[in-house]
DNA sequence: CTACAACTTCAAGTCAACTTGAGGTCAATA
DNA sequence: TATTGACCTCAAGTTGACTTGAAGTTGTAG
């Protein structure tokens, strides 16, 4: 059966070698098993490494990201703990959306000093506003 | 004039008061002047945390938030780099909109293993496609 | 069958972003 | 005047996420 071989499943996932065995020393994958010593993969744990860097890329640690899969490995995250982790993306990309406004006003607003313009600094205040009641929420 | 000690930064901007003279090392931020030993900074400090703040957790190192500045400490982008900085935030927009859509797919998918549901394994490609035409792009 | 590229382990190193601790200063209050 | 609390500096420590290096093993192409 076609198993992948550390090097393999690097270049598909774009997850270099040795993070591969520092995700595994983590739990964070697994590879099926060893010939001679070294390790196999199934195919699936491209999917599993999609994933992880997708997570990763969106700001939680590999820890958080270990707690997206339970123990026998599948993507399941504690019932309740679902709103929680999407309220808390939802808020990080209200935050981004801010940032980005921020950032294209920056680029048309002739004001000498962006931090004292008006319209910037409603912007900043929204951002602001927002992510306090998000966290009292 | 009313000059703002590191204790009163700190609460009102929610960095510790160690994170504040790291990042005056950093040349992120600086303060007025010392009153004896002690920092003094002027309120527009709290504004540019509040953007920093922001910044950071839109996934920008500090270096990279130190590059959003011009050299006289206005926050200005150089020109050209603005929409480069607006495209990334997009970019990390869609990422955060896909691993949402999962993790939401996740609470209401009856399938036993998420990872090779059709749909959430629609909602990886998309996702990961989208990295890879905005990375050529 | 031998060479070699690709793997292995394990310990130590790196980098960013801070934090902590030791030892010192200073203004105000008891 | 003595004490307190908030500040100061500087060096070293911490955490997360890996990477690097040394020293050894193995599957396969020539």
């Amino acid at each position: 059966m076609n198993f992948l071989d550390i090097g393999e499943v690097s270049m598909r996932s774009g997850v270099k070698p040795s993070a591969l065995r520092y995700y595994e020393e983590l739990g964070l994958i697994q590879s099926a098993g060893r010939s001679g010593l070294r390790r196999q993969y199934e195919s699936g744990v491209l999917l599993r490494l999609a994933f992880i860097n997708l997570a990763k890329s969106g700001g939680f640690s590999l820890d958080e990201i270990k707690g997206m899969f339970s123990t026998d490995g599948q993507l399941q995250i504690p019932r309740g703990r679902v709103q929680e982790r999407v309220a808390q993306i939802d808020a990080q990309i209200e935050e981004l959306s801010a940032l980005r406004d921020m950032l294209s006003h920056i680029a048309v607003c002739p004001a000498p000093s962006h931090l004292q313009c008006p319209a910037f600094r409603q912007l900043l205040k929204d951002a602001v506003l927002q992510k306090k009641t998000e966290s009292n929420s």
